[in-house]
DNA sequence: CCCGGAACCTGAAGGC
DNA sequence: TGCCTTCAGGTTCCGG
């Protein structure tokens, strides 16, 4: 599943192919897909746009059109893009084609076409609720302690919930805490000061680890290139469940919350 | 405001 | 072998 890492790695692979350039067209196929304007609008208003620059905020990426317009993406749970020359070879699960002027084509490989587009003047008009971001120098412990004062929704919930924290998902949720031996049912506002301090500092390592790696292929995500990630590779428990924990041993458990899978060890990751 | 659950989607996997 | 059910989980919406 594409989280923040995954989207990074999508971005950066992309951004030394794609900035400079400019669209020739697009071809929708789940016109669905696209949120704002009109599909028939946001094919025109592409055609010809140059690529500016690539960025993220959360787990959308966003392309900054020559415009000074915004294209942005959210790949949901199955998505990813795929760059390749123009060929007549189809790409399963393509629902939308963005040519490019050097003989390339962007496809949006779309499975459970759960995923997303926008064209917008300003960003902050998609990602505006976002809450902070974890990788940014102004996500501190403080930070963290007094958006978790007083909340009650378990751990594993909040940093999954994109208001409260952009960009972390349900892997990268359990191996944070995992990492920070902290419950994923704990109450948000019951975690102590050096829980906090443990948890923060085990988002920063476990993201920016996973983004060395190139994002985790654990199912649909592929880089621009169709080549896998490899942070799965380093999972501890993230979909583990019932192989032994690599701390002590002990069988790793998968219990549903907010019907999601969470899994944890249950002697690591005591709850108070 | 806060929390939990359903809905959107469809391929993959497992049971019988 | 094939049909059926269940699972996957990011986001939005809705009800309490």
């Amino acid at each position: 599943m594409p989280e923040l890492p995954e989207v990074e790695t999508i971005k950066n692979d992309l951004l030394p192919l794609l900035v400079g350039h400019h669209f020739t067209g697009v071809t929708l196929h789940w016109p669905r897909a696209v949120l704002t304007p009109s599909p028939e609008e946001f094919r025109q208003q592409l055609k010809g746009q140059g690529i500016a620059g690539l960025g993220r905020r959360g787990k959308y990426l966003i392309f900054h059109l020559s415009s000074g317009k915004s294209l942005i993406l959210h790949l949901r749970m199955s998505g990813s893009l795929i760059l390749k020359p123009t060929s007549t070879e189809p790409v399963r699960y393509s629902r939308s084609i963005f040519t490019l002027d050097n003989g390339n084509e962007l496809h949006f490989v779309n499975p459970r076409k759960l995923g997303v587009m926008w064209l917008v003047a300003d960003e902050q008009e998609v990602v505006r609720k976002l809450g902070p971001e974890p990788l940014d120098p102004s996500f501190t412990p403080e930070l963290l302690g007094e958006l978790l004062h007083r909340r009650k929704a378990p751990i594993k919930a909040l940093l999954c919930d994109q208001k409260f924290i952009a960009g972390i998902g349900n892997m990268y949720a359990d191996e944070a805490l995992f990492a920070s031996q902290i419950h994923p049912l704990e109450r948000g506002g019951d975690l102590s000061k050096e829980e906090i301090t443990r948890l923060h500092c085990s988002i920063g390592d476990v993201l920016r680890s996973a983004i060395t790696s190139a994002g985790a292929s654990t199912s649909n995500y592929r880089r621009p290139d169709g080549t896998p990630g490899e942070a799965q590779l380093s999972f501890k428990v993230a979909h583990h469940g019932g192989k032994p924990c690599p701390a002590c041993g002990t069988p790793i458990q998968r219990i549903p919350i907010r019907n999601r899978g969470s899994y944890f060890c249950p002697n690591c990751q005591r709850k108070k």
